[in-house]
DNA sequence: GGCGGTGGTTGATCCAGATCAAACTCCCGA
DNA sequence: TCGGGAGTTTGATCTGGATCAACCACCGCC
């Protein structure tokens, strides 16, 4: 756990191990990252992206399984996704979890720390993965000199408290079917904005993982992909998702249980 | 809806319209705000907070029912309660919704409106309430300035997605008789935070909206205060609520689900 | 003091999703 | 190539909470 391999990814403060990484490291920093339009740096003019190369000077390889921090463990930085796919999750004293969420390509990660220097959920890679390391008072820093930084991580803490309120409609008052209809079309439009095609993708979650997070059972979950299946909705072939009617995966979220 | 009255608590920029007013005025800044130790201005040193002083120069009378803001609503402004109850609640295009959390004094809302500049939920008023008017771009001004007032701001916002993930495990996982203890549990412990009994207290809001914020339905809600009564955790007389034995619904969170 | 409306309680019944159980598929390592 | 285990599917049954339905208690208003 948390074994994760901490690559240096600026050789002027961490000498390079081998050329290949030297010639990695052009193409690490934020100002040149292809996520620029999905992550941090969103809405910042050139020079100000250049500031945040400043910000991001490590990366981190997480092996799929293994967690990127813990519950409890001592909160110092943001992660930023560059690659691979996460869940973060809490857990209650006795053994049950929900997971909170999952992450892909551009999100960050460990916000739920600032409140008390302890990070508050584990987030566990559900593949191989690489995050830039974002230490957290080096952004707070940042963040009071440039104005559209500041504004854009208020943005990015607004924007997950948003989602939550979502996640909460969908866990509080959505029947089954609608929940795993809007969370195969949330995906799907994630994958969208990240370029890859939005009715056909790999889930990188287990079934068991996708019911904790919309609050039912794997069998259930199991179940409302065949019926899904059996309408023509989609097709399944284990996590092989292929969306064959977006329209109809909508209309199943605006029926069952609203004007009746 | 809206309707709510504006009370200019600044005399030096908008003339007071009588007496008690002025006298009122100071009372009125965070510096000698009573609340100063739950709201904003925690961890601040005195000449920070007088320099809040500065932030907030309205104050918002709202009447039980009316909104402070709802869905869609320009954002401009976070607004700390300076007294009263309110609920927060999100809305799908069919009637719908959701019960995102109940705010009492010394809490913020209006965080979800930085992300898109429009208020993602509604704010309603449980009782007649007032809140500060806090200038949005004058807070992100200030926390430029004053390092540890960001710091304070951003574990505001930190503490907010932290309560959520609670929300979403309390949603996701508890039982019906779990939620409510939580629920309780939660309203107590915030009740004791601002100086009242920690197990004597008026529920400002219906069983429906209870019912709503946990995912369940009323009569649901009120079953389950009929059981804790009669096994004499609690005693119930509509929304006069005495706490009896706390450790004993601490215990009921515990058990049920977990370890079988 | 009566009355209507909102909110709350309680009972009877129903059903979506949980639980229990078994088989099946895929992948990976010996 | 052959197990073996993790993950998935599907069926049978059970149940917690929803739904439907009365009735009750409180409160503001005439």
């Amino acid at each position: 756990m948390l074994a994760a391999q901490v690559i240096p990814i600026r050789p002027d403060r961490v000498p390079p191990m081998n050329a290949p990484l030297t010639l990695a490291h052009v193409k690490i920093a934020c100002s040149t990252c292809n996520l620029r339009e999905l992550c941090l740096p969103v809405g910042l003019k050139k020079d100000e992206i250049e500031s945040l190369d400043d910000l991001v000077y490590t990366r981190k390889k997480i092996k799929r399984g293994d967690s990127l921090f813990r519950s409890g463990d001592e909160f110092a930085s943001l992660y930023a996704i560059r690659s691979g796919f996460f869940k973060t999750r809490v857990a209650t004293e006795d053994g049950r979890d929900q997971v909170t969420g999952f992450q892909m390509a551009g999100e960050l990660m460990g916000i739920d720390g600032i409140v008390s220097d302890k990070h508050g959920c584990d987030a566990v890679a559900l593949e191989d993965s690489e995050v830039c390391v974002i230490p957290y008072s080096k952004l707070e820093e940042l963040s009071r000199r440039y104005e559209v930084l500041q504004h854009h991580f208020h943005k990015v803490m607004s924007r997950e408290i948003v989602r939550d309120h979502g996640v909460m409609l969908l866990l509080g008052s959505m029947r089954a079917e609608e929940r795993l209809a809007s969370f195969l079309l949330n995906l799907s439009q994630r994958f969208t904005a990240r370029g890859y095609s939005s009715s056909d993708f790999l889930l990188r979650m287990t079934r068991e993982e996708i019911g904790s997070f919309l609050g039912l059972k794997l069998e259930t979950v199991s179940r409302a992909f065949s019926r899904f299946q059996e309408e023509g909705l989609i097709s399944v072939q284990q996590k092989h998702i292929r969306i064959a009617d977006i329209p109809g995966l909508k209309k199943i979220l605006g029926r069952a249980g609203g004007a009746c």
